[in-house]
DNA sequence: GCAAGGTC
């Protein structure tokens, strides 16, 4: 019979396409391998027919590259000959016995078939495990399987239908690869070599200055909102307030141009005002209005959603959600995809929640008939599916951080399956002078998925008193006020990650590990926001009011902002105190400074050109092999 | 002692 090798990026997903594949297979264990398994069956693939299947793994990448020889030293060679010097590849340390259990399987298989991710570094992976294979036996077949999730029924197809490795795709991690370690190495050697002896004689804690195409870019995006802040110049606003008490309920109107930077403009339009003596009533409007549902969760919107609603830094929450995944509670974490895949079992996956004492309830609710499914958005990696619960564990047998993970990826999960909230939004717009103003009152109707998800608020607001359109009447009172605009904030966590994802800076698996390399550099530190002047503008009787305002002042360094960085930082709850904010070091702003000032085509410390190469990557088409052909 | 990318 045919014997075929087949191997997987992690053995999560050996064990979960074996035992498709297989029934309920036994697992061999791995000489000095705990959690590396051997799944032995047998099988048969559309090509080849029958197969005795041995189906394993590896873990990530298996292959290393390194400087050797003289290259490796710092003192024997200058920092300049690692752009050319030989690069050594060689089996990492600890994945010696990975690779062993690959070639012992491969010495008597006729095929391996590789089912890594189906993403750029999959496809790398895969290659990395053929050479590994060909090596001790050169005639094998080797093919790959596509598949982007591990549904029953997808990896029956994906067995059936083997393809090709993507040499390019492949060629092009490699290039990233070197492209990294060269420049990586090279400056850091340089910078540490030369601005050792300046650093250590103010800070002897710092012992490596580093250079990273994702750790300067990471530090970019601090330095770049810390200068913003120091030169930002605050300016005077002028605006119009209007107040009418109705049915003994205090009503506030807002100005429609918001406010204006100009005093006498706005002293003119509010002396028209108080000339017209009464103000009319010209549009009542109640119309029906939601809240959606959050969609399915990536990784970025966990990292953000960790610092803001579990107070865990990115790092934190990444280990924790590892954690959880290794222990089966819920399903990969790394993922960009924020849409379920038609086929999957959503509704197996609410009733395991409906046991629970907190969220059970709502489960049950969505059991008996609310479950609506997901809505989908643009992302997919076509090689994981939204982070969501796979099995349920009782809260209370968790540690209290670990606990707070499990409990966010299952009320988003449930939030996501269940109904947008409704409710019903009053408008009254009314004309004094020549100016227009607005009122306008909410009423949550149907809190739906809000019930399950606290993590968002949405509140019913004052109710507007019965206006008609063409009612007249005369201001309870109306003022002219005086506000300044505020600077933004320093950069907290989830806006550096929103930063990071938006600049294509790192991947949803190591955005986390820049940030706390930059920390561990010493390029930032991190601080507790303190509490930041409370809401401004909420219709009472302060003249001076503080408020956010966008217009183009604080002399912004360098013409291009990398992808919004820039002011419009604070939500309108003026929340955000107790959140951790970025402030640059010294040495952080150096470096940043004495970069932007290097005569080079593209900037080292702007997102650019990180996203360039990482665009490049993309820009190959998954299947590039049938476009060769057709040429050739 | 350097990078970034996988994953355990």
């Amino acid at each position: 019979m045919t014997k075929i090798l087949c191997v997987a990026e992690k053995p999560s997903i050996a064990k979960a396409v074996a035992n498709h594949l297989g029934g309920s297979v036994p697992a061999r264990n791995v000489p000095s391998l705990r959690w590396l398994k051997n799944y032995v069956f047998n099988y048969n693939f559309g090509p080849w027919g029958p197969c005795e299947v041995t189906f394993t793994s590896v873990a990530g990448h298996v292959i290393e590259h390194d400087f050797g020889g003289r290259y490796s030293n710092w003192q024997t060679c200058q920092p300049s000959e690692l752009f050319d010097a030989p690069i050594e590849v060689q089996i990492k340390g600890d994945k010696k016995s990975i690779a062993q259990n690959i070639e012992q399987q491969a010495r008597y298989c006729n095929i391996l078939y590789i089912w890594t991710d189906c993403d750029r570094e999959g496809e790398n992976i895969g290659a990395e495990i053929r050479n590994i294979a060909l090596k001790v036996n050169s005639r094998m077949t080797v093919k790959r399987a596509m598949f982007n999730n591990i549904e029953r029924a997808h990896i029956v197809q994906a067995a059936n239908n083997p393809i090709e490795i993507d040499e390019l795709q492949s060629d092009a991690v490699a290039a990233r690869m070197e492209l990294d370690l060269r420049v990586g190495a090279a400056f850091t050697r340089y910078l540490t070599l030369n601005l050792r002896p300046l650093i250590q004689a103010v800070d002897d804690s710092i012992k490596v200055i580093s250079y990273g195409s994702c750790q300067f870019p990471t530090l970019g995006f601090v330095v770049d909102r810390y200068f913003r802040v120091q030169n930002f110049i605050p300016e005077t606003f002028w605006a119009i307030k209007v107040m009418q008490v109705k049915d003994d309920v205090k009503v506030a109107f807002n100005w429609k141009r918001v406010h204006l930077f100009d005093r006498m403009t706005v002293t003119i339009l509010y002396e028209r005002c108080l000339a017209a003596r009464t103000a009319r009533i010209t549009k009542v409007q109640k119309r029906p209005t939601s809240k959606w549902r959050p969609l399915p969760l990536t990784t970025v919107e966990l990292q953000k959603n960790g610092s803001r609603f579990l107070r865990m830094d990115s790092q934190t929450v990444m280990k924790i959600a590892e954690d959880l995944y290794t222990k089966g509670w819920i399903s990969y974490p790394r993922t960009e995809t924020d849409q379920f895949d038609k086929g999957m079992d959503l509704m197996g996956l609410v009733r395991k929640q409906t046991q629970d004492a907190n969220w059970g309830p709502f489960a049950q609710r969505l059991a008996d008939g609310g479950f609506q499914w997901p809505r989908s958005g643009r992302n997919n990696d076509k090689a994981h599916p939204p982070i969501h619960p796979v099995n349920y564990v009782l809260p209370s047998s968790l540690s209290d951080t670990d606990r707070r993970v499990y409990e966010f990826v299952v009320r988003r999960f449930l939030a996501c399956c269940a109904e947008d909230a409704k409710g019903e939004l009053s408008t009254v717009e009314m004309q004094y002078g020549s100016e227009v103003f607005t009122a306008s009152g909410l009423l949550v109707l149907e809190r739906n998925y809000l019930d399950v998800y606290p993590y968002d608020k949405w509140e019913s607001s004052q109710q507007l008193p019965v206006f008609q359109v063409d009612e007249y009447f005369v201001p309870t009172e109306a003022k002219m006020t005086e506000g300044k605009t505020a600077p933004p904030g320093y950069l907290t966590e989830p806006e550096l990650i929103a930063l990071m994802d938006a600049n294509g800076i790192g991947t949803d698996a190591t955005m986390a590990e820049h940030i706390a390399k930059i920390k561990e550099r010493q390029y930032v530190v991190t601080r507790k926001r303190a509490g930041r002047a409370a809401a401004a503008g909420d219709g009472d009787n302060d003249d001076t009011t503080t408020t956010t305002a966008t217009r183009g002042r604080g002399r912004g360094r360098g013409g291009r902002g990398g992808g919004g960085g820039g002011g419009s930082t604070r939500t309108s709850s003026g929340g955000g105190s107790g959140v951790d904010e970025f402030i640059p070091t010294t040495l952080g702003m150096a470096l940043i400074v004495g970069y932007e000032n290097l005569a080079f085509e593209t900037s080292l410390s702007k997102p650019f050109l990180r996203k360039e190469v990482s665009r490049i990557q993309t820009k190959r088409p998954h299947t590039p092999l049938r476009s060769l052909q057709r040429f050739g």
